[in-house]
DNA sequence: GCGCCGATGTTTACGGCGTCAACATAGACT
DNA sequence: AGTCTATGTTGACGCCGTAAACATCGGCGC
């Protein structure tokens, strides 16, 4: 008499029909709409989308691996054919989330970037839009699924290191997991190639940026900076901006 | 036959003596070492000392009502005469953790910052220095106690926004709870009493720095900076501190 | 065609967690 | 002294993660 959840006494496990998503068609068997079928097709993703939902509700703590079951329709255990366990479960929508956070800097980023390769002025004015553009795709997810923007940097059990050595941008090996990282190198490679930053400026440049735009989504989610109107919240984000690249693009230091 | 913990039959409450901390004579009773005390003389304190420790160990997740009880040798539910629940106690470490931040930064920031009060060269860089002193304050907490760092910053159930109206720096009444903010406004303050930084720059340059150095140490501890090298570490806050300070001081925006 | 086998799910169980209700005790106050 | 109240204990409930044993179904070899 433990658990009584809400559980139909009925042994035959129901599939979550209706997810608008392809089955995948799981190795070949059975295309077509059979409804009652056999285990289930296609947990594992039946249970990250749950999961993924739980994330956007609630963030990292609310990704809770009998709830995820229970809205699959499934029973609690069922998940460890799939997943070693809550942590790997939670991994799986970490991942998920990094990749959105990527497309919608993208889709800010996607300012007419394809110009001129050579240092005239509006390439190197083009190369700073996307740099901010960058940034409002960045901050528009976090504040748009903080859920999820939160669960994407949380802690993780597993890999504890994300990448290897991103202290170092000598080549990207695609070793690590951010697409998003990758992104902002690319855009801090443009403005030095188009002459809008000084080379001296170059190294570390990636990490000061994305922890200016992180801390201020942080901060904004969390931190002391919560309950501020959509205005101050975009005033705040220019500024804040302005100084990140009027930062990078100063002349060497003097020292 | 439930919970079964390390709890020994006799029902006598056992003080967990030897903390080392006065007592603070609760209202005015008993304040020899008599050993058999009667309840417990300060739970409450030993509570939050207990979840201190908890929170050291393993970050916010492990700041745990009953282990704390069981650490002090109280019954669980005895935590209930102090706090409303596992969220108050939380909040209370929480606490304690940005008063050490606090502290930590204004140690790392004692540099000759007492002089002359004009808009003289030395004075110029002496605001400076506190600002980078300060910034290594902040983060040499946050690398030397990364679980009360994570606890200090943690999504709290109970206020969700730690202060008012941070945006607006019109006058500290005192009513937010960060000391840390107010002393890195004072620092910013010196940069624009002493010349080293334009007026217009000033408005949200806290949040600006705030967010830099905040984000650097959410990245040094969970993300993609985690196992860099002390060296790496210190090299990689200098250069993100040169790009904050010349965003910050450089001449005002060409628009 | 049939029977075994492995992949996938279910049941049951254990300990830990947060929390509530009921009970116990010991200082404080009259 | 006798009572009142603050403080702490016991017991219980439902949730969580997880492990072991059992059930079922589809595919593959015969």
């Amino acid at each position: 008499m433990a658990d009584m959840e809400g559980r139909t006494g009925s042994g035959a496990p129901r599939t979550a029909k209706g997810l608008g998503e392809e089955p995948a068609d799981r190795r070949g068997g059975r295309s077509g709409g059979a409804k009652g079928a056999y285990h289930h097709g296609d947990l594992r993703n039946a249970l990250i989308e749950a999961a993924t939902d739980l994330a956007r509700e609630g963030g990292p703590e609310s990704v809770v691996l009998r709830a995820a079951a229970r809205r699959v329709g499934v029973s609690p255990t069922a998940a460890y054919r799939h997943f070693a366990g809550q942590a790997e479960l939670l991994h799986a929508v970490k991942e998920l989330g990094q990749e959105r956070l990527a497309r919608s800097m993208e889709a800010g980023g996607r300012a007419d970037s394809g110009a001129a390769s050579g240092g005239s002025p509006e390439a190197a004015e083009a190369a700073e839009a996307r740099m901010r553009a960058l940034g409002h795709g960045y901050l528009a997810f976090a504040l748009s699924e903080p859920g999820l923007y939160r669960v994407a940097f949380c802690r993780d059990a597993l890999h504890p290191h994300l990448f290897h050595g991103a202290a170092d941008p000598d080549g990207g090996d695609g070793s690590w997991e951010f697409r998003s990282f990758e992104i902002l190198i690319q855009a801090l490679d443009g403005l030095v190639e188009h002459g809008r930053m000084p080379v001296e400026r170059r190294a570390g440049a990636e990490i000061t940026a994305w922890s200016t735009v992180h801390g201020l989504a942080m901060l904004l989610l969390d931190g002391p900076l919560a309950n501020l109107s959509p205005e101050e919240i975009h005033e705040t984000a220019e500024r804040t901006f302005d100084v990140l690249i009027a930062g990078l693009t100063a002349p060497p230091a003097p020292h």
